[in-house]
DNA sequence: CGGACAATTGATTATGCTCAATACTGGTGG
DNA sequence: CCACCAGTATTGAGCATAATCAATTGTCCG
């Protein structure tokens, strides 16, 4: 990981530090940017919390696991989105970078004092619409809401491009790799979108993808 | 629906505006307090919104629809239990009182000013926890879950008595009524708990039901 | 007591998982 | 430059879990 600041480098705790009891109308911190390389780990389940990440650029991924190795992905954020936030003194999940990442840090008060109740509002609905995937929607469906999402969060671009693997998206949809790729080649065979690749996806049909949904 | 205060009855319209527009340093105002019977709806998808709810008795359902009927039960709210908060300005699910119950009515804002954010962190984390459960555990283990969690609720009796039907259940876990009806039997089988109605469930052997979700 | 709803249990089916083999992709070094 | 390798993805075959369909049984009210 490397943490900067917008300006110019500097160590880390000096950077998170500049923020902390400022006056009122002092000048508006530069809040510190870290940036993660495909694959690390931005914390663990049971680490020390205190810090909220705002997604600069870059996906993240956020996951629970299982003792026996069982991975539930709870949310996949991107550019806006913020996540970290902590129920006791410790996350309970792990946070990692899909692809290359640059987030902004702040502590979790200063986050909170700002516009980012709102955030927190975004992290529970999502949570709850993901429910109801989880729950109530059949392999089929869940690829398609999948698709659909990201579809959406790539602007409205009928092209999309997966930063994450089959086996992310599988642990995200609580499935395996083998029903994801069965279910995208069976989309294809239906003329429902194209695999120019695995990880790039034209969707073909969008509105019969919706209708798969309802 | 009846909704009275907690020192006399009044005309509902009159008891909520009875908190607008007061002074800072007014005495703190009686919270109007509403009551539903059992299977009475509190409020549903697309009403719109403005009110936030704690429970002060019974339990409420929180639920969203798919078009074809299905159902996902988002959670149960007992005593203490916020919700209703809503997404825009309509609600996006459905709110009924499962047993009869009693709910303390405030207004979204006046809500959040108080120490209610604790209240929306709380939802958010039981519905991350839940998405684990729908995603990756199997329906024996849910149906662990879903016992230990009653068990908690009801402040650690071993003997929990459930005021919602088998098909809440399935609905809560994603499974169907009859899997519900086999898992329990199992567990009975396997000595772990004692059905001494339907809906009155002792827990005899709490170790091995935590074992079963690790 | 009767009726409606709720719950249990059984038989069969289907969806998605597991196990297995093969193909594709991107990066590294000969 | 190409061969190789590891990680990733696809596809197939058989199986297991939970859904569906169906038949009773139980329970709560009026």
């Amino acid at each position: 990981m490397s943490i900067h600041s917008s300006r110019e480098f500097a160590a880390p705790d000096k950077v998170l530090s500049a923020n902390v009891g400022r006056r009122e109308n002092a000048p508006r911190p530069v809040n510190p940017v870290a940036s993660f390389a495909a694959g690390e780990r931005i914390f663990e389940q049971g680490e020390r919390a205190g810090k909220v990440f705002t997604v600069k650029a870059g996906t993240i991924r956020i996951y629970q696991l299982l003792v026996d190795g069982r991975r539930q992905v709870l949310a996949f954020c991107t550019s806006g989105e913020v996540f970290g936030f902590a129920r006791r003194d410790t996350y309970d999940f792990f946070a990692e970078a899909v692809d290359d990442c640059s987030v902004i840090v702040r502590g979790t008060h200063e986050a909170l004092a700002e516009e980012s109740l709102k955030a927190v509002f975004e992290n529970l609905f999502a949570a709850q619409n993901h429910q109801l995937v989880l729950g109530r929607q059949v392999a089929g469906e869940r690829i398609a809401s999948f698709l659909i999402d990201m579809e959406k969060r790539q602007g409205g671009l009928h092209r999309i491009e997966l930063p994450m693997t089959r086996a992310d998206i599988a642990d995200y949809l609580g499935l395996t790799v083998e029903t994801i790729s069965r279910g995208l080649s069976k989309l294809q065979t239906d003329g429902l979108i194209r695999l120019h690749s695995a990880r790039s996806i034209e969707i073909l049909r969008l509105q019969a993808l919706r209708a798969m949904i309802e």
